[in-house]
DNA sequence: GTCCCTGCTGTTATATTGTAACCGCAACGG
DNA sequence: CCGTTGCGGTTACAATATAACAGCAGGGAC
C-alpha cells in the first residue's frame, strides 16, 4: 500500500519531520546510547529498521519497512515485526494505533507526561506532543474506577496547520 | 480468534457490562430512536450487528460478528464492516483501535467531552468514561500547533479493578 | 575444550483484519 | 414506466500480524 508520506516536500514548518540527514543521525546516536545504557542489543537488523524510520518524513507501516529493507536482501515480515517490538519496548519508537504505523520517538518521555499524537488525515504526518495535564487527568479518570493503566494511546485525527493553510 | 470475552461470568461490579437482556434492550431501543430522529435506516442487518454487540459482555471483533451472525445464514465480512461503519457514523458504537474491536456506545456524548476507553488486558472488558477536562486539554494541545482534530482515540490499556482484586 | 543455554534471526506457512468491484433489488419520485 | 439512490449479496483480494521450528553465535560452567 505505501503509507510513507503522501506529503509534498517543501511546506514544512515543524520540528518533527525526521527526514533531514542530520536529525536522523541524532536519532540513531540517541538510540545507540539508550541501548548501551540499558544493556540492549542494537543489532544490525534493528538498526536498519530504526534508520529507515528515522529517515522517513512520516510514519511507516511494517510492510513499508519490509519493502524498503528488502531492496538489498529479502527480509520477512516477522523479522520486521520483531525489530519493531524490540524498539517499542526500548522506548525508541511509537506505534500509531489509528494507522498501524510506526515512527521514531521524538521526545524524552518524562514519567508524568502523556504523549499525544496528532495524525493529519491529509498529509499523513504525525506530530508528537507531551502533556502533563493530560497525564494527570487520565490518571484521575482511571483512578475513578480503580483502573491501573499500563500503556496509553492518545491519538487525534484531523488536519494539521500546513494542510489547513493550503486548503 | 475470538475476542469475545475471555472473562469469567460472575464477578461483575460495573455498569458497563452490556449483557443483561434488559440493558441490551435499552441500547437497541435507543439506537432505534436515534436512527428515527436522524432519518437513518436501522435495517435488519444493522440491527442484528448492533444486537450482537449490545448482548456481548465485551467488545467484539468484526470476524466475531461474522461468525455469530453466520450461524443462521452466511454473512460476508464486507457486510459486517459496512454495518459497523454505519453504526459508527451514527454514533451508536465505538471502535477500540488498540484491539480492532467494537462495542456499543454507553453514553450520550456531550460536545465538550472526550470519551476515554479503559481496556483491561486481563479480562478484555472495556470501560467507557467521559471527561471534559481531557477534552479541554486535548483541544489546547492541538491548538498549540494549529491542529484541527476531527476524531479522537483515547485508550488506556491496563488492569481493571475486579481483575486486580482477584490478582 | 565441550556442553549447554540464551538471544537473535531466518524460513515457511498461516492467521487475522479490512477492501475493491460488481451485481441485483426494492423504494421512491418524476 | 424509468432513472436514481441506498442497501446488501457475491467473489475475489489486499494488508496486517503471528506461529512454529531451525540454525547459529556468544558466553559461562565444568
Amino acid at each position: 500500500m505505501g503509507k510513507g508520506q503522501a506529503a509534498p516536500e517543501g511546506a514544512h514548518a515543524h520540528h518533527h519531520h525526521h527526514h533531514e540527514p542530520h536529525e536522523a543521525e541524532q536519532l540513531i546516536a540517541h538510540a545507540e546510547q539508550v541501548c548501551r545504557e540499558k544493556g540492549l542489543q542494537f543489532t544490525p537488523l534493528r538498526r536498519r529498521v530504526f534508520e529507515r524510520l528515522a529517515a522517513s518524513a512520516g510514519p511507516l507501516g511494517a510492510y513499508d519497512l519490509v519493502e524498503q529493507l528488502g531492496r538489498e536482501r529479502r527480509i520477512s515480515p516477522i523479522s520486521v515485526y520483531r525489530a519493531l517490538e524490540f524498539l517499542m519496548e526500548a522506548g525508541l519508537i511509537h506505534r500509531i494505533a489509528l494507522r498501524n504505523t510506526y515512527l521514531p520517538c521524538a521526545h524524552e518521555h518524562g514519567a508524568g507526561e502523556t504523549t499525544v499524537f496528532l495524525v493529519c488525515s491529509t498529509c499523513g504526518n504525525v506530530d508528537e506532543l507531551a502533556s502533563s495535564e493530560i497525564a494527570r487527568d487520565l490518571a484521575g479518570t482511571a483512578a475513578q474506577v480503580g483502573f491501573r493503566p499500563v500503556s496509553r494511546a492518545v491519538e487525534l485525527e484531523g488536519e494539521c496547520q500546513s494542510c489547513r493553510e493550503s486548503e
